[in-house]
DNA sequence: TTGTAAGCGTTATCAA
DNA sequence: TTGATAACGCTTACAA
């Protein structure tokens, strides 16, 4: 017959009793942490069984102080950005004997200040967070002198001497940027998000505090700045971080009496939205426009044309940041590191080489985009 | 000066002593549970404050018995299905003073069963599993009879007699085939993954305790069968459980000497394989073929043409789920109830009506795939 | 090797 | 309203 039908588990003593032994030697045989008889082991561990003990890891942490669990806050599992970090931290976790608490910001600062509150009270043995600001982390060094291990994750707080996975998103923007001027286009413009609410700055030093998207906004700029060519506010959009901000920014730049030649996106919602406004609209890719995206996701392989990307090792990201952090958690000392990631672009079909290649921007002046004819609507 | 450089951590102790009051007192404060003075409740606050004290959740849980912590288990986090379920899980658990422990099973029963012991370990008050497997749940009725509240997600275990959360996958399969049968055609391919072990059933009773694949398989089936038409097994594809499985059984599938003039896919990652293999082999849709997906995720709106699909309330799954267990948590009683969440299907442009579409199968012998003239391939 | 006893930081009970 | 004191289930000295 099964144990019990409900309720009440067996514990420690119960099964101590039943193997009418003393309550710490089962709780070495359990625990598996003191020397116990071979005999006496295996009474407490048939009793163990017919009893259907199952150990109370809270218990434990509470003697122990460690809870083998760890905090993840990020903005949103949904952006398969997030997902796919969130599996590499797991697939480093679990093997480590590690559990995570996920929880989702939304970019929010208070939504990450409660979330990772609430994950220390719960006394995670550390939290990986994607910081939703830059400039607001008070609960963030907060944690880290409460000698709590923090990680932080795509993007870097300097002032917190935290440890972090980056990417260097201000070279991979200038790199992708740099393509397209090489390929000649002159009014490049780019879709990134309002999370940079900096000004469009007008010194490419290497950022010191600012968000992912600022950062990639301040490489595109370099780039332009580097190729002498002048900024056209016009031609950045500062999107609201979703798929409708891009569509509709992208749909913007198009309707301007003098659209860009070329568009780059900074992340990959940044990508889908302003990809589809382009879709909606029949403008030609790359004929008509030249496009540079974000994140090489497994969607940009089979849209018409296959897109050209930034890639960044995004499982690699998440792995590494799990990584760093068991390594803190076991006491690796030594100061903060800021780990970065090599991102590559990737060149598929959505770019091509303009012909009036030289200085012509106000000769470039694009015709109205004509109806397609290629696709099928239906 | 702030408090501690590091280490030890307040506690109530710690502010009773501070605000001289008695430590109960200090409790009912800080726990907000008993009653207490204004004038103390003030004193024992502003010691608090001072000492940054931050309750452990650990050791009340440990004295009420309750975590406020929710298990997950999804096959993989990184599977747009399973993302946008955990975020309406998680939507629904943190409100409600829940967090969500996250763990990736990758379908296999195993590591489902080692993960759902560890959370019922750490005390998870519940957990929601999208279960590997549907004849491998003796970890799962475990639970159940230690009076662990469980939710099934997505596939449901009738001889469970748990809550579940599902769709009619069945029906769904079975009105997409209708509407290829509708439209004309006689040699419709299904691709689907190897989960469904299933030899092809030759009966369509609503299936007892079968996977998600092989509910749709079996709808699919039951369409031609209604409709009179034979099955040819060439065009029933097992797929691996991966874009590249999924890729290549299309391929294999548009290789036949006979291939089908219309494909289904039954869930997003084999839409995504199949539909890439379509894509490089340049094979026009639906002109030469007539495809139809599983799942409405934004990026088969953009890729050309884009994709009619059965789209399933993927956020309210996991948002209903999460209710469902908190329901039990809280106590609601009765018995174990199955939540069947409706589908609809989305016409997009990827199928359309064949001429000859009456019954001559035979004749429907497809020419060889000429190569395609579209795409500005790179 | 075994057992006793003292925590871990809460909540819960019960007098005062 | 207060304040001891006993759980909660485990680990960790410390003795025997």
């Amino acid at each position: 017959m099964p144990t019990h039908p409900k309720k009440k588990a067996a514990t420690v003593r119960d099964v101590a009793k039943a193997a009418s032994v003393g309550f710490a030697t089962a709780a070495r045989t359990l625990g598996g942490y003191g020397s116990v008889s071979p005999e006496v082991r295996g009474r407490v561990l048939l009793a163990a069984a017919t009893l259907g003990y199952r150990p109370n890891r809270l218990a434990r942490s509470m003697a122990t102080g460690t809870s083998r669990t760890l905090g993840v806050v990020v903005a949103d599992i949904e952006n398969q950005f997030f997902a796919r970090i969130v599996r590499g931290i797991s697939d480093v976790a679990r093997p480590a004997g590690f559990e995570v608490i996920l929880v989702n910001s939304d970019e929010k600062a208070n939504e990450e200040r409660v979330a990772v509150r609430m994950l220390a009270e719960k006394q995670v043995d550390g939290i990986i967070v994607a910081p939703a600001a830059v400039n607001d982390f008070g609960h963030l060094s907060e944690l880290q002198d409460s000698g709590l291990p923090i990680v932080l994750l795509d993007r870097n707080i300097p002032q917190l001497a935290a440890d972090a996975v980056v990417i260097d998103g201000m070279n991979a923007a200038e790199e992708a940027t740099d393509h397209l001027i090489a390929l000649g286009h002159r009014r490049i413009a780019i879709v990134t998000d309002v999370l940079s609410e900096t000004p469009i700055p007008r010194d490419f030093r290497p950022p010191a505090s600012v968000a992912t998207a600022g950062i990639r906004l301040a490489g595109f700029l370099k780039a332009l700045h580097r190729a002498g060519l002048a900024v056209d506010e016009l031609l950045v959009r500062r999107a609201s971080p979703t798929i409708a901000g891009a569509y509709s920014e992208a749909g913007a730049l198009m309707d301007l009496t003098s659209p860009p030649t070329a568009i780059f996106t900074t992340d990959n919602v940044m990508t889908l939205g302003a990809f589809e406004a382009l879709q909606d609209r029949e403008i030609r890719i790359p004929q008509d426009l030249s496009f540079f995206g974000f994140d090489d996701l497994d969607w940009t392989r089979i849209v018409h044309p296959p897109l050209s990307v930034v890639a960044q090792p995004v499982y690699e990201l998440g792995a590494t940041a799990a990584q760093t952090l068991l390594g803190r958690i076991e006491g690796r000392a030594g100061s903060a590191q800021v780990r970065v990631l090599p991102t590559q672009l990737v060149h598929r079909g959505s770019t091509r080489q303009v012909s009036n290649g030289h200085r012509r921007a106000k000769s470039i002046n694009r015709v109205p985009v004509p109806p397609g004819e290629i696709r099928p609507q239906t």
